[in-house]
DNA sequence: GATCCACGGGAATACACGGATG
DNA sequence: CATCCGTGTATTCCCGTGGATC
């Protein structure tokens, strides 16, 4: 971001009057194009990619480390630096019509594997990363997807990279279903696996990324609020405090910052003070879920979840839940109630069994939820527009 | 018309508890 | 006393259907 783009951004702030200058800069969601303080874990990541500077197919690769590591962040950043140098979109552009022989060419492509549960989306995935033509998303067949993939890939001296992001969390596609769908392709695409643990049998060189140490956190955190907040919007002991708080976690640490700066705003107020920190911090639950997750839901499911934390259903069962729920949405009390149920399963929710006076039948349990509030009601794009319809 | 996907609805199963049974 | 049974809920599982897309 360039000086000119800061002053723009300062200003408009300041015309809104808001704390609040980039909501991007600062989504915990949103990873930056040079991470804070992960130099050496990107000088390891590219070390185990090594190959591909030769034309060669590297390794299967693991990425480990713990929630708020900035795994996936590191790996974002290197594949989208490293598609700059080698992708086809660069090199083959100008050459794959002459002579007919196509230039050498590695596609580094990041799927996220919260958003992409099914064979169909994996492949469109892949392809969309691999080509710039649009791909489908309806209308056709797997096969056909499968296919394209692999004429796509056919010419010798293609590859790809293949990253699969969040493949050890529940519900995504795992790294043994990974290497089954590309199976077809096997000879030209390698993996790259990140999450918080290497996958079954893995065999190849494993990169680990440590949480990030006290003075880093606050380093990011200090990056992230200098280009997100409005100019001494939090001062600097605030960050220090919050960097201690979140024990090497940049998640919290991001979801703690965003929701207080949310509660700021609709404060009214010129900075964030202690008691938006305050708040927020106790809104991002101890051993929680990434606010990705809830995120990367479908709409109706974001909904729901919407609906659920202006409930605040602590004390209430899944079934008098579901059915508040269900009164506030489209949705069928039936249905919502089998979502809650799902998330809780996932760990999205965490079941809390509930002492009810009633004797007889099984213990109702009610939900809560393990993901930081503030964050996913300010980021989530689902509208909960109350209308129940018939 | 083909295809994927998510909702809806309901059947099957698990659990809690009191009371009957051996 | 240990176990089984019946009833009422809670929870899980499964599959048909319809909307959306090409």
């Amino acid at each position: 971001m360039d000086l000119q783009e800061r002053i723009a951004r300062r200003r408009s702030g300041r015309q809104h009057g808001g704390v609040i200058v980039d909501r991007e800069q600062l989504s915990p969601v949103v990873h930056l194009a040079e991470p804070v303080g992960r130099v050496p874990v990107l000088e390891r990541l590219l070390d185990a990619l090594e190959a591909v500077f030769d034309d060669e197919l590297p390794p299967p690769v693991a990425v480990v480390g713990p929630p708020g590591s900035g795994t996936s962040a590191v790996v974002t950043a290197a594949f989208d630096a490293l598609n700059e140098q080698l992708s086809g979109s660069n090199r083959a552009i100008a050459t794959t019509t002459r002579g007919g022989r196509s230039e050498p060419a590695t596609w580094f492509v990041a799927v996220d594997g919260r958003r992409v549960e099914s064979a169909f989306a994996f492949y469109r995935a892949v392809l969309s990363g691999l080509s710039t033509e649009r791909v489908p998303n309806g209308g056709v067949g797997t096969d056909e997807l499968r296919e394209r993939v692999r004429e796509r890939l056919a010419p010798a001296d293609r590859r790809a990279i293949v990253a699969i992001d969040h493949h050890d969390e529940p519900g995504t596609l795992g790294a043994d279903r990974v290497r089954e769908l590309l199976a077809p392709v096997a000879d030209s695409v390698a993996t790259v696996a990140v999450g918080q643990r290497e996958p079954d049998g893995h065999r190849g060189p494993t990169v680990t990324v440590p949480s990030y140490r006290d003075h880093e956190l606050v380093d990011v955190i200090t990056e992230r609020a200098s280009s997100g907040l409005a100019a001494g919007a939090i001062d600097h002991d605030a960050v220090r405090d919050l960097a201690g708080w979140a024990d090497g976690n940049a998640h919290d640490a991001l979801a703690a910052l965003f929701g207080a700066a949310v509660l700021a705003t609709e404060d009214d107020a010129d900075r964030v003070e202690h008691r938006h920190l305050e708040v927020a911090r106790a809104d991002v639950p101890e051993d929680g879920v990434h606010v990705g997750r809830p995120l990367a839901l479908s709409a109706t499911r974001q909904q729901a979840l919407l609906a659920l934390v202006e409930l605040d259903a602590a004390d209430r069962s899944i079934s008098e839940t579901a059915t508040a729920i269900a009164d506030r949405s489209s949705l069928t009390a039936g249905t919502v109630e089998r979502f809650l149920y799902e998330l809780a399963d996932d760990g999205v929710l965490e079941r809390i069994p509930l002492r009810s006076g009633d004797t007889s039948g099984r213990q109702p349990s009610a939900v809560e939820p393990r993901f930081p509030t503030l964050a996913f009601r300010s980021l989530s794009t689902a509208r909960e527009d109350g209308e129940s319809v018939e």
